[in-house]
Parts: structure tokens; sequence; C-alpha cells
DNA sequence: ATGGTCGGCTTCCGA
């Protein structure tokens, strides 16, 4: 093949998405795909009905709430479940593998509202985690995605009205600040390198007609070590997928690396 | 319109 392309999509619960996912997976045939809020725990996912479709899958399940995965149609090699530094966290919000000569992780961060709560604090001290390893990443100089909902709304130009979502966990400067970290390690952000005026929102809120007003914002990121950024090609938002019948409120994002 | 979400650990909670 000549590219390798890599989506991430929160699917707010794989067992009730499952006939959206197959879908997708056979209409966009992503490489590699990041799964996010599985709600199920490792034995309650479908993976038969994945794997035949051609993915390897592994999973970072949890009951109820939260859980991970990775889908890749070449194995995966060294997969690691939990955030490095987060040892003794009960979420499940990180899985990371090799697979296709990249190292691929699939994030959940934290939402962290309301402001100012425990919920709050929770979510820094894991976006601290999720900085002080990639930087590690980095330091190896090999092509890396880090993909997921990574609860952030980086700038006023990913939401559709940055007043409306001040208060909020997901537009704090302490939030965007980490971002911003991030993207001074040397992580690029792809959409924003193709997409620079914005209005690529990935998120509208099932409550009160969010999506029919386009009420919607950014806050699902794949961001790339710097050989990976070498070979991206494109970067887009599967937007429809957010407009269908069962839809998950969060749209996937995609990538394509020259191989 | 004074109302209008969804998934799961379902009559409450987290998002």
């Amino acid at each position: 093949m000549a590219e390798t392309k890599i989506a991430t999509f929160n699917i707010n619960g794989i067992r009730a998405r499952l006939p959206r996912l197959l879908d997708w997976l056979k209409t966009s045939a992503p490489d590699i795909v990041c799964l996010q809020e599985l709600k199920a725990e490792d034995d309650q996912v479908p993976r038969l009905e994945i794997e035949a479709l051609g993915y390897h899958v592994e999973t970072h399940g949890q009951k109820g709430f939260n859980g991970v995965a990775l889908l890749s149609k070449t194995p995966m090699e060294d997969v690691r479940r939990g955030l490095p530094g987060m040892e003794d966290d009960p979420q499940a919000r990180y899985i990371e593998a090799t697979s296709a000569g990249l190292r691929v992780a699939s994030i959940y961060a934290p939402n962290g509202n309301p402001v100012n709560s425990e919920k709050f604090a929770y979510k820094l001290r894991w976006l601290d985690a999720l900085i002080a390893h990639a930087a590690d990443l980095l330091a190896q100089e090999i092509p890396a995605v880090l993909a997921g909902d990574y609860n952030i709304i980086p700038e006023e130009e990913d939401c559709h009205e940055p007043d409306a979502w001040r208060d909020d966990a997901l537009f704090q400067p302490q939030a965007r600040a980490r971002f911003r970290q991030l993207r001074w390690q040397g992580w690029v952000d792809p959409i924003r390198q193709r997409h620079p005026d914005g209005d690529q929102f990935t998120f509208w809120d099932y409550k009160g007609g969010a999506w029919t007003k386009d009420y919607g914002i950014r806050i699902d990121h794949l961001l790339l070590s710097p050989p990976a950024a070498d070979r991206l090609d494109r970067a887009e938002v599967d937007r429809m997928e957010r407009g269908r019948e069962k839809a998950s409120d969060h749209a996937p994002v995609w990538i394509t690396l020259k191989d």
C-alpha cells in the first residue's frame, strides 16, 4: 500500500455502536484505529465481528465506563495497557502498541468537569503523566501517533462559541496549556496543519440539537512525532458519521501517512 | 413551546 490510514473514534459504547462501527470500518477502511469509550469489559467487546473485517484487536476495557482499544490490519506488538506514571489508575484510558512500523496510542483523557473539583485535578494529573510519557516517546525518534479524545478544546477556533465553554473543563487555560506543552515538545497537530482556518469539529452534544445547529467542538486529536509528521499527507474529520442514525456524539478523525 | 440526549453499573450517573 502507498499510505497508512490511521483513525481515532470515540464510539460511546462499542456494543450499542457495533453496526455503525462495522459500517464505518468497511467504508473508511483505516489501517489502524484508536477507539475510546468502549463502555465494556474486555470479554464484552464484540471482537469476532471486527476480526472478520481483517483487524487485529487489542483492548483495555472497563465495566460500564471508559475503555480503549486498538484495531490494526497488521499484527500488534509490545502492547502496553495503562498510562506510565498512572499505574494505580483504576480507569481504563490508555493503550499503546507497535504496528506497521508505528508506535500508536489510543487515549481517553478525563473530562474533568466540574472545574475545581477532584475530577478536574485528576484530569490535570493525568495530562501531566501523558506529557512525561510523550517526552519519552519523542526521545526515541520513532514515528509515533498519540490519538484519541483529549477532552481539550485547544483554541477559540475549535469551538462554535468560545463564551459558551468558558466555564467548562474542556476549555480551561490549565488544560489548554497542557495541549500546547505537547506541541512545544514537538508533537504536530495534523488537523490544525491541514485546516488552519478551524471549524473542524469532532464532537456535538446529543443535547439541545447541537448537531443540527453545528454547535460543535474539536476535542479528538491525533498528535504526530516529527518522524511521523514528515510523512503526513491528509488529515480529515469524518463529519458525515455524526449525522447517521444511532451515531456516536463524536465523529471519527483520520490521517494518512506516506509509506 | 413552558419542551427537545444517550449508554450503561438504569429510576441514577457520567458525559
